[in-house]
DNA sequence: TACGTTTCCGGTAACGGTACCGGATATTTC
DNA sequence: GAAATATCCGGTACCGTTACCGGAAACGTA
């Protein structure tokens, strides 16, 4: 075991104190040129390296965001990237963990992370989480919190998230511009947020364009495939089966096209069809998936943005940014010829 | 900021000394039961929580496994599924970051990791590094280092890895089997481990078969849909073009399928396809797309498994843990009847 | 009774840095 | 030329915890 050399082994070699040598290397003002080069030229020959624990130790603060997300999918990893890509830049290290939609999971994150002594927390809260206290540790001791993606209703931080219900207002107004007039939403778990926000969306959408609402064609279930495949299954046998279906993520649009294309019926003539979140495959798929894009990446960085800026101020005025999203018109919803 | 109760302040309230207080937290022999449950009372009735900075900074070690991946796609994020499942189970936390397949951000993160003491380093490299060095100084501080996926030729490190050359074989074989005789590759970034790997089962497959090898055939291009699908357009063109393709990755078979299906040609029967990795999507695709499977939760279960392992013992002899791949056939290469 | 053994506990140094205080020179100011 | 000031540096306490040493009291044994 090699030892790191510390700063007590550079002030032997100068014959300088330690404190002359800790205040060369963060360049303090109280330190002649001639000692701060000596300094930094011997630290470079020992191949000096700080200890962050120390440091981290004595001043409290540990340089690092503790990350926790749902899990690590298209959608979430990108973010990821984004609070990355800004983490980095401002030299903080970065922690991500998955709770992989666990409630206990997510719990033992936050209290391996409370240890740990992150500088704070960016989270996306898992789908079954419905009490925050393990959150709520976090600002007992005034450490920074921002919510994205999915947000968290009882703590007061800055959340960033999607214009969830315009999203859904789009992607249904849309399918009605195309003439489809019994609309079915797999909407996602209930009382997560963003299934509430999104399916607001849905009935805001059908209310302007005076259609009834049919509680039949609000199906709720888990962000799965199988679990669209069957529930569309059941929605198409239905005597008077919804003409369209906006499923709220990618991977239940799969799941509903298995489905229709199983029933036998064509996208977008019989049936048809949006998803969410944008995925690549999608227009790799016959037909091609209609979908809602948000921009990912852009969030994570906003969110770990917010978060820096957070950290360094005592303001604590909370915002909620919203981001609006895009529709991306494809195959399986155009059914009106421009 | 409310002040976390330290072993002090539980001291105080017993009139005991800190190192009873932190025996007895260890549950230590020295320690009457009597002291012992007195003391954890009192922790919780104190809300106490060990500062892990104190105590990592105290005993060098700080719990926790630093992984580095090139990105956080299907694959790779499905390992790091694999290594936090048993690493969390074991007690340490990951620190997952992602070098984006630069080797700066490799080298800053293999950096930043070491200062922060990491215990030791799971890491797959960027397709950039071509130097070791910055893993090296992990040897130079006898901290355990494991490779995965893409292993470390110059490093001496457990690997797990893919039976490569066998994927590349099982692949090419089929090809072969379905009739196929003029195979071309599109064979990924040149001097990366796995191309080579995968490669080399391609050409072994080739010559069992007595078939020609043409260096046209051979393209390399990074892991890149777009690269793909030019590189596939190209050879197209050629006059004597090639009656099956395998590219080394599914995102590159997309592409490859795309300049396909531009072209006019039908898979199987003018041309095969095969991709690798067994993305869910290839199931979705017209027509489906035969794929490598490999175990990836397995692999990032078993690159914990034998970090923690090498973490405990001091057992250096060094392993290689080759994993087996496993065909998958669907519709883009299935040109004979069973 | 005297001695060795347990059993239990306290004191202290140390991990690698940082922050603060104060002091010794050198430099300026009137 | 003395006082004020700037410049540079050293000493020390401390962060929270653990490891180690040593010692007091209680117990067992002959």
């Amino acid at each position: 075991m090699k030892k790191q050399a510390t700063i007590k082994d550079i002030a032997k070699r100068l014959n300088v104190s330690i404190s002359t040598v800790s205040r060369a290397l963060k360049n303090a003002p109280d330190v002649s040129n001639e000692t701060k080069s000596a300094v930094i030229a011997i630290s470079e020959e020992l191949h000096y390296q700080p200890n962050r624990l120390a440091v981290s130790f004595r001043v409290k603060q540990t340089n690092t965001i503790g990350v926790i997300v749902p899990n690590l999918d298209y959608v979430l990893s990108t973010m990821v990237k984004g609070i990355d890509e800004v983490a980095l830049e401002a030299g903080y290290t970065v922690m991500v963990c998955q709770s992989n939609e666990s409630f206990g999971r997510e719990v033992l994150n936050t209290s391996r992370m409370l240890q740990s002594l992150v500088d704070g927390l960016i989270i996306s809260v898992s789908s079954e989480t419905k009490t925050f206290d393990h959150i709520k540790k976090f600002q007992e001791r005034d450490l920074p919190i921002v919510a994205f993606d999915r947000i968290v209703p009882e703590i007061i931080a800055p959340n960033i998230i999607l214009d969830n219900e315009y999203a859904g207002y789009l992607a249904t107004d849309h399918l009605i511009q195309q003439g489809y007039k019994n609309i079915a939403i797999l909407a996602g778990p209930k009382n997560l947020g963003i299934s509430n926000a999104r399916m607001d969306g849905y009935l805001k959408a059908l209310k302007e364009n005076k259609l009834k609402v049919d509680p039949k064609n609000i199906i709720h279930c888990d962000f799965n495939q199988d679990y669209a495949y069957f529930a569309t299954k059941e929605l198409l046998k239905s005597k008077n089966r919804p003409d369209a279906i906006f499923t709220i993520s990618d991977r239940m649009a799969i799941g509903a096209m298995i489905a229709i294309k199983e029933r036998g019926l064509k996208m977008p003539t019989d049936i048809g069809l949006m998803g969410f979140n944008n995925e690549p495959m999608l227009s790799l798929l016959t037909p091609t998936i209609s979908s809602i894009e948000q921009p990912m990446f852009e969030m994570g960085k906003l969110a770990a943005k917010i978060f820096i800026e957070r950290l360094h101020s005592e303001d604590s005025t909370v915002t909620t940014e919203v981001l609006k999203p895009r529709l991306i018109i494809r195959e399986s919803s155009k059914r009106k010829q421009l």
